[in-house]
DNA sequence: TCTGGGGTCCTAGGACCC
DNA sequence: TCTGGGGTCCTAGGACCC
């Protein structure tokens, strides 16, 4: 007997802005985008004249001159994103949650109770439209790729269930760029060899796929293509690293510009990383110059770092090690910090002097250890009066921020 | 007037160890 | 002194995902 169809993939059409024309009838039915300065989503009535994410303001209404930029409702976006995933929970405990908007769930053995794996992907299409107002496509297949492939098939608001033994009449149509792990720079050398199709994919042997794809990535697209796909369903995904980043216009590659912000990207991760406890042994920062090339520097220490203070001056030094490196850049327009090999520490609650690598930059000193107690303090008041109660003077002037760090949670992954 | 923010994984070279 | 091989870790860069 075939193994049956049993991996849903859910998916909120058009997150963002299908909240936003819930939210404000007057918007329903017409183009709109949430965001301002970069397009954070879009309707499918500003979909249908090119508008989609990521694109700036400005293009996208030149693209679409009666397009309404609105948004901002962010907790309501939790808020109904948790809800539709929520009732995904009530079929199965096997939910595998990738973002605010999407989920895979694996229905197996829940016939019995709740009826077939079509059966439940039709009730919880009709469940999140009447309890909660929004489209939501599903797609239904043996494998979470195939699953995940049909869902975008099914788009927008519909349902497409993949029967076990049609996948690849299903699949190998379909073109590459639909793949998981297959974007614009794959498709293109793929479009260079004469593969178009998932089935052209599934014709070439693996060696050669990995002679063009490098070793990891053509073995795993080769695999997908004849649907062989061996990832189950993975509950309570923690974070690997943390990050923060900020698009700064173009400015004067200096230290009082990047030394504020620094401090303010520093402040966000680590506060992050203390509420879990956790904290993190290599840095790296990023610096994005006028052409987009962007350089990152990165160290490995054998302490670990929590502190605020103390990341934002191994980042700072880590960017002027970039500016030595590239004296001729004169402009930056993108700051970043990741914090990675993320570590709970058991002995953390005992303020000892975890801050070693401050301490080692600056021998006979430890105030790594008054550091992080004066970062609990800090987030101590924030956890009772919010964020912006409090913070380092240098990380709460005036920056200008292109995002809300409201929508900068949405983003964040449990840590 | 191209490009926001938070992530994951892979590759390739070099250092270092056995 | 030179030479071999394998494994691991670190660093820098890049592709990709939502």
């Amino acid at each position: 007997m075939e193994p049956a169809a049993t991996i849903l993939h859910a998916d909120l059409d058009a997150f963002y802005a299908s909240v936003e024309q819930l939210l404000n009838p007057e918007l329903r039915g017409k183009p709109i985008a949430v965001g301002g300065g970069v397009v954070l989503a879009a309707s499918y009535e500003a979909k249908a004249f090119g508008v989609h994410g990521g694109m700036s303001g400005w293009a996208a209404k030149e693209l679409c001159p009666e397009l309404i930029f609105t948004g901002g409702h962010f907790e309501e976006y939790q808020r109904l994103g948790d809800a539709a995933i929520g009732i995904l929970d009530d079929y199965t405990p096997l939910v595998e949650r990738i973002s605010i908007d999407e989920a895979f769930a694996d229905v197996a053995g829940c016939e019995h109770l709740f009826g077939s794996p079509e059966t439940i992907a039709r009730t919880v299409r009709t469940r999140v439209r009447a309890e909660l107002g929004l489209p939501i496509s599903v797609g239904v297949a043996r494998t979470k790729h195939l699953a995940k492939i049909a869902s975008q098939v099914a788009k927008p608001d519909g349902l497409v269930v993949v029967d076990p033994v049609r996948e690849l009449e299903f699949l190998h149509p379909l073109p590459v760029g639909l793949m998981w792990g297959v974007g614009p720079v794959t498709e293109g050398k793929l479009e260079d060899e004469g593969i178009l199709t998932i089935g052209q994919l599934a014709e070439q042997r693996t060696e050669w796929v990995q002679r063009i794809l490098g070793h990891a990535a053509g073995e795993k697209l080769s695999a997908l293509a004849w649907n062989r796909d061996p990832r189950g369903i993975v509950t309570n995904q923690r974070a690997r690293s943390a990050g923060a980043q900020s698009a700064l216009g173009k400015k004067p590659f200096i230290e009082r510009i990047y030394r504020p912000t620094l401090h303010h990207l520093a402040d966000r991760i680590a506060s992050r990383l203390r509420v879990k406890s956790w904290h993190g042994h290599t840095i790296t920062a990023r610096v994005r110059f006028r052409d987009l090339r962007a350089v990152t520097r990165s160290i490995t220490i054998d302490s670990p770092i929590s502190a605020t203070v103390s990341l934002a001056e191994i980042a700072e030094d880590l960017v002027r090690v970039v500016q030595a490196d590239h004296p001729d850049e004169r402009t930056i327009t993108l700051l970043a910090i990741s914090v990675a090999q993320l570590e709970r520490d058991p002995l953390v609650q005992l303020e000892l002097p975890l801050d070693l690598a401050d301490d080692a930059r600056r021998p006979g000193t430890r105030r790594g250890a008054s550091r992080l107690s004066a970062d609990r303090a800090m987030d101590a008041v924030r956890t009772r009066f919010g964020r912006e109660a409090i913070g380092y003077a240098s990380a709460t002037l005036e920056l200008e921020r292109s995002v809300p760090d409201a929508f900068r949670g949405l983003a964040e992954k449990p840590l």
